[in-house]
DNA sequence: CGGTCCATTGATCAGATTCAAGCATTGTGG
DNA sequence: CCACAATGCTTGAATCTGATCAATGGACCG
C-alpha cells in the first residue's frame, strides 16, 4: 500500500497524534500482507504459539475463552483499525481464541516487526503504550459492568461503548449502527444468557431506548442511557503530554 | 537509594529480564521520593488530574470505582513492586480511586519521567509494554470469572491469583499468605456481597479447601482448586523473544 | 424443501441479594 | 481501665434477578 491512502489503522491512530512520515512508514510495515477470513473462521486458537499480530482492515471479530462446561466468555470485540494480539505479546501461547463474527480482512505481521518501532520511534511507541493502558481501562469498565450492573445496564453500556468506538473513524455516524453480533455472542460478552439478552433487548425497545431493524440498531435516548450507566467515553481524548517528541535522538544519552 | 540494594520494583522486573546498569538507573528514578500512607487513606481520587505514578514499596492497595447507588467495584489490587497509575497514563483525569487497604509506603514520580525510558531504553520500554499487556490478560481472567463463574469459583480463582503473584517475589512462600482485605472488599472485587462472601468462605473451609487464621489464609488443595477454575498462572513466564536488545542503537535508522 | 441458526416467549428453578440480628474484635475517650 | 462506638464476620429468612428448560416461528441456505 502507498503512504498516500490512509489505512484504517493510520486513520485511527491519527485521531490521537499527528503521525510523521517515519511513523507512517513503520505502520505500513504492519499491513504488508493481507488475508480474507470467513464468518466464524478462527484466526488464533487458545494455547497455540503466538508469533503474529493482525491489523483489522474490515469486519468485526472477537476474542473469547471457553469454560470447562462448554459455555464461553467473550472478552473483546475488534473493529477495523484495531490490532489483534497485543495481550498475547507477553506470553508464548495465545490466551484467547480469536474468531470472525462476519467476513473480514486482516493484515498479519510478526511480533518481531515491533522491534523497529521500539528502537526507532519513541513517540509511536508511547502511543502504542497509551493504547495498551487505555484498553486496560476499557476492561475495567467491563468489569464494573459485569460486577455491579443489571442486565439492562450492561447491554446499554455495551451499545454506548460500540457507538463511541465507531464514531472515532466515522465522524458522520450519528445514532444508528450495524451490530453484527448474535444475541448469544452479546450474552457471552456480558455474562448473560442468550434468552435473557433477548428479553432485555425487547424491553429496551418497548421502553423506547432503542429501535432495531434487521442487523442495525438505533440509539434513541443516548443522554438518558449515558446517565443510567454513568458511561464515560474512553475513545475521545488522550493525554499525550508525556509522549517523547519526534525529534528526540538517542545520542542525548547520559 | 543505591543501585546495590534491590528495590522490590527491580526485584519484580528482574524476574522477567536481566536488568543492566542503565535500566537500574532508570528505574531508580522512579523511587527517588517516598511517602507513607495510612490504612484506608486515598492516594488518587477518580476524576482528579493525573500527573503522577507510584511505585509500591510496602503494603496492599486497591483501585476502585463508585457506582451511583453507593456500591463500588474494585478493579485491581496492588502489591509491593507494582506500579500504580499506568491505566491513567492515557487520560487527563484519573479513571479510578486508589486507596490503601493497610498502611503502605509509596514512591511517587511524575508521568514525564517515563520519557527517558521511552527515548533511551527500548528494551526496558518493551518490558513495561509487556507488563501492560499482561495486565490486560489479568483483566480478561477477571472478566471470565465474573461472567461465567459461581461465587465459589470466583473466590478460589482470586486466592490462586494472589498466591501466584506473591510467589514471584517470595519464592519461599508455600501455601500460606496474609490476606489484608475485608470480605466486603473481596466482594466488591468479585461482584458479590459481603454476606455471600462470608457464606462462601465458610463453606470452602468446611469442605477443606482452605484454612483461615486471623488475617492469614492457607490453601490446602491447590491442585484441585486450580482444576476447578481452569486457572492459569500469568506471572511465571513471559515471552521476551521480541524485545529489542540492550545494545541496539538508534543510529541504525533508515 | 428440509436443516440450521437465531430471536422470542412462557414456566419453573436457583444462586445470590437484601434485610435483619447477634457476636467478636478493635480502637478511643473519659 | 472501662464503657462505648465502630467495624467486621456470621447466620437465617424472604425475595428477586437472571438461568434453565422447552417450544415456536422466521430467515436463510444448500
Amino acid at each position: 500500500m502507498t503512504d498516500t491512502e490512509d489505512s484504517c489503522l493510520v486513520q485511527k491512530l491519527s485521531h490521537y497524534i499527528e503521525l510523521d512520515d517515519l511513523s507512517r512508514h513503520h505502520l505500513a510495515q504492519f499491513e504488508l500482507d493481507q488475508i480474507d477470513v470467513q464468518k466464524h473462521e478462527i484466526i488464533t486458537r487458545i494455547g497455540t504459539e503466538t508469533s503474529k499480530l493482525y491489523v483489522v482492515k474490515s469486519g468485526w471479530l472477537y476474542a473469547f475463552v471457553d469454560m470447562p462446561d462448554g459455555r464461553r466468555q467473550l472478552v473483546r470485540i475488534f473493529h477495523p483499525g484495531d490490532i489483534i494480539g497485543f495481550p498475547d505479546l507477553a506470553f508464548h501461547h495465545a490466551t484467547t481464541t480469536v474468531q470472525a463474527s462476519e467476513p473480514a480482512c486482516l493484515c498479519p505481521f510478526p511480533k518481531k516487526r515491533l522491534d523497529d518501532v521500539f528502537r526507532l520511534s519513541p513517540r509511536l511507541t508511547a502511543l502504542l503504550f497509551a493504547l495498551a493502558v487505555r484498553d486496560q481501562v476499557i476492561f475495567m469498565d467491563l468489569v464494573r459492568a459485569m460486577g455491579r450492573m443489571s442486565a439492562r445496564e450492561r447491554i446499554v453500556s455495551l451499545l454506548l461503548d460500540i457507538l463511541h468506538r465507531l464514531r472515532i473513524t466515522n465522524v458522520s455516524m450519528t445514532d444508528t449502527m450495524r451490530l453484527p453480533l448474535s444475541q448469544t455472542e452479546i450474552g457471552d460478552l456480558l455474562g448473560l444468557t442468550n434468552v435473557y439478552v433477548s428479553k432485555t433487548f425487547r424491553r429496551l425497545e418497548e421502553d423506547g431506548f432503542i429501535k432495531r431493524d434487521g442487523g442495525t440498531i438505533r440509539i434513541l435516548k443516548e443522554g438518558e442511557m449515558t446517565e443510567m450507566t454513568d458511561f464515560s467515553n474512553r475513545y475521545q481524548d488522550m493525554d499525550i503530554s508525556w509522549f517523547p517528541s519526534y525529534t528526540t535522538r538517542l545520542d542525548q544519552a547520559l
